[in-house]
DNA sequence: TAATGTGAACTAGTTCACAGCT
DNA sequence: AGCTGTGAACTAGTTCACATTA
């Protein structure tokens, strides 16, 4: 999904983290702002994994490649490991978002108060349509996607979330690119080209669902086959754990 | 993220997939449906490779495990290997999707025609609050949540769509479950927890934004620490394959 | 000849299990 | 005593490169 490749020399502040950590450190700082809130100021690793549906061991790797943050015989500082973390994931400075797209998810993720807790803030509403441009949402109005370049450098924008129908959406990104976007979350289900250095990464809601459906689907296959008249507990039905 | 693990008896008709190949499934299917609808009847490895946006080597691998489905020397066969793939990911049969939480995005997502298109309809609408009960969105209701265990068994909902806050998504996922729904998609930023042969998939959309930021805040580190005073040639940003 | 299907080599990610701190 | 941090073993996923087949 990541579509930049740096060479490996990693400064020793900013060490290159596993592709696979990355995609987590963002659960574990989710699970570490509802431990703060719930009081706690020290968690184990162990805590902290069931807190973040992991397992520990995949924890205490995925954290060792931040640096020695834990204490043995005691666990992680909450605070402090959300410092880590946050600074690690580049949100200490505050990032802004540029929306372009402003149909029924667009106005949705417009509304959606998630975001400024978590170190972002829309900061932009963009759409091609006559029809939606002026609207107010929130306390942003909507604009002309011309105006795009010109307000991305105004607001400093960092990432460019497109949630337009499919046929707009190269377009919209290269606009983006031009503006000098370099991260941009697509929720149109296509594929976007876009230049080296520029990441993307996609959302698409029936593709989530198809592999829900695919489980759904095996499930079902697997538990009929081997119909045992069930002569002691039930039979079927996948197993866990 | 998928809970659930099954012996290794394969059905020959129905080899277990690798998981990340089952995960592009999707990404395939919908390119061949563009493919199709371009008027292609037959597709290269390369050429729907290059329209799901990963490398041929990988797509041929993924379609090996379905089975041979292609023609050396010529390619896929565009129709057959689109019914293939309905037929792997359980699309045969229309599965029905049931809404909780009707809230910005819910709104949203009720409204969404991407659904239909791709293999499945949002059949019912829920809500804890009296204020949205009632509400109609499209030509349906939003229902009260202690309906949920009826309707789900009435129009035989197979997902279910979780879109409420944090707070009430562990209580909505418990319902569900016992409702009979073995399949969850989750937009609440939290962990659930849901017995064995229940599959939970998360859409996490801060999560999303951080990984970019993570990406973003590397780009800003690797580019500025080797100034160059750039004699020929730009310096700067991450590079390209 | 052109493009699939696949063993083999490689790379990334996970889990184990325990040494080493506090 | 308890919990982190980490080498080592293992498992999953990717890519290469080519034999195979229409």
């Amino acid at each position: 999904m990541s579509q930049q490749r740096t060479d490996s020399s990693a400064s020793p502040a900013f060490p290159d983290l596993p592709e696979a950590t990355v995609a987590r450190l963002p659960e574990y700082l989710r699970a570490l702002h509802t431990l703060a809130e719930q009081g706690h100021d020290t968690v184990s690793s162990e805590g902290l994994a069931a807190a973040a549906g992991v397992n520990s061991a995949k924890l205490r790797k995925d954290l060792s490649h931040l640096g020695s943050y834990g204490t043995r015989g005691v666990g992680y500082d909450v605070a402090l490991l959300i410092t880590q973390i946050e600074a690690v994931l580049g949100l200490s400075q505050h990032r802004t978002v540029a929306l372009v797209g402003i149909g029924n998810l667009g106005h949705a993720l417009a509304g959606y108060g998630g975001f400024a807790s978590r170190g972002f803030s829309v900061a932009a509403l963009f759409d091609a349509e006559r029809a939606q441009v002026g609207e107010r949402i929130g306390d942003l109005v909507v604009r002309h996607i011309d105006e795009l370049a010109e307000v991305v450098a105004a607001e400093g924008i960092s990432i460019g979330v497109i949630t337009t129908p499919v046929h707009a959406a190269q377009h919209v990104a290269d606009r983006l690119v031009a503006a000098g976007v370099t991260s941009i979350l697509n929720f149109a289900p296509c594929v976007l080209a876009v230049p080296p250095g520029v990441d993307v990464r996609k959302v698409d809601l029936a593709v989530e669902m198809q592999i829900l459906s695919f489980h759904e689907h095996r499930k079902a296959l697997t538990a009929l086959p081997v119909p045992r008249p069930a002569p002691n507990g039930r039979a079927g039905e996948a197993i866990g754990t």
